[in-house]
DNA sequence: TTAAAACGGTGACAAATGTCCTCGCTTTTG
DNA sequence: CAAAAGCGAGGACATTTGTCACCGTTTTAA
């Protein structure tokens, strides 16, 4: 049992250090001094992370397993903004930067294991560690470019192109997710989808 | 003709100090600093700002006039990703970031009047004026809360939803941009909104 | 000022997509 | 292990949306 807890505790740790050095360059005393700072959480399948009208607190990091962000529309739907696989971030930015309310839900597709930092000790490490700080700036920026071209992606491209892009650029993340969860995705429904790959068969 | 150059320069200064003091609460010192450093442009309707496989050089705010941001698909079709009225700012994100070729193109609706910095002088800029970079970092988030919007819109709303909201955000816009153009943004085709509005007489 | 371009409406038709339902099969969970 | 839920295929049909062609009006630009 102490043992679980001590191997758990070492791989989420383990993981990040390979992830946060490799991209930010940083010190072992300096990924230590975040992981001081950070919570860890387990999520079972299905857990939630954030809910609709609570705050989002919390700067994420996913060691291990897939969260989705999503949202629901008044007539019940749901539709994915965002899949977060393990060795990247979540947040839902606006709730987060304004202290505000969220739109949106994020939780687990499959179990998962997550570092937390509030909002205060995030931007103190940010202070503490420079290469942090433009590392975070970076992952931001990055996010950026991508959302736009998901939005012209959405705009210009018939729902065949849209599944054939999202194929393409995310192979892992296809084999992971359900259809009707890359339907939602892609704004389409689960029944086009099924048509189009069946049309691609042989091709 | 030196008063026309005088009364053009006035305008455009007068503009900028109006927006960026109400924005950003900048010393006229800091303004002025701003301002030397600016190059004055001004853009007749239809002609180009920037093209597709150029490099983004500059931050741009706009003084008057309007401009699209749009992107041309293989088939030759064009959607516009964003609209840029007066007192706002514009540039193409990725290509200015990383200083390599652009996928878009901007160009002016409207004969517009801006201000143009480089990259570096605007990084300079900011060192010196703390206040322009937390307002930087504020019009950057703002513009992430409102393009994450978008892709919700887009894979959640049907056409005449999107229509709806398009002319409830944005009546100002609405009002200047011709539909075929409301239509490219929105990702549907200029006849659908003409049936959508044609069956909306009299609601 | 006048020819050209832009603009939006329109109808007919085709194509894409959504909706609703059922059916096996697989995975999850108690 | 067994019941329940999840999942994707599939068919039938309705609806939405796109495409094309044409027209009259307005706006633009030489």
């Amino acid at each position: 049992m102490d043992l679980d807890v001590f191997t758990f505790e070492l791989t989420m740790f383990n993981t990040f250090k390979t992830y946060i050095q490799a991209q930010a360059d940083l010190s072992d005393e300096e990924v230590q001094q975040m992981y001081d700072l950070a919570t860890e959480r387990s999520l079972r399948r299905k857990e939630m992370l954030l809910q609709e009208g609570e705050i989002c607190r919390y700067k994420v990091f996913i060691a291990k397993g897939l969260l989705r962000t999503y949202r629901i529309k008044e007539d019940g739907s749901e539709h994915i903004i965002q899949f977060s696989p393990e060795n990247g971030w979540t947040v839902e930015p606006e709730s987060y930067d304004k202290v505000i309310p969220t739109a949106y839900n994020i939780d687990a597709l499959e179990a998962s294991e997550l570092l937390l930092w509030t909002k205060k000790d995030f931007v103190d490490l940010q202070e503490s560690i420079p290469k942090l700080k433009s590392f975070s700036q970076r992952v931001i920026s990055n996010s950026t470019y991508i959302i736009r071209e998901r939005v012209y992606s959405a705009i210009s491209s018939s729902a065949e192109e849209k599944y054939d892009e999202f194929v393409k650029q995310h192979p892992s993340l296809f084999a992971r997710v359900p259809l009707h969860m890359v339907a939602s995705y892609l704004g389409v429904s689960r029944e086009t989808l099924s048509r189009i790959r069946i049309a691609q068969v042989g091709r």
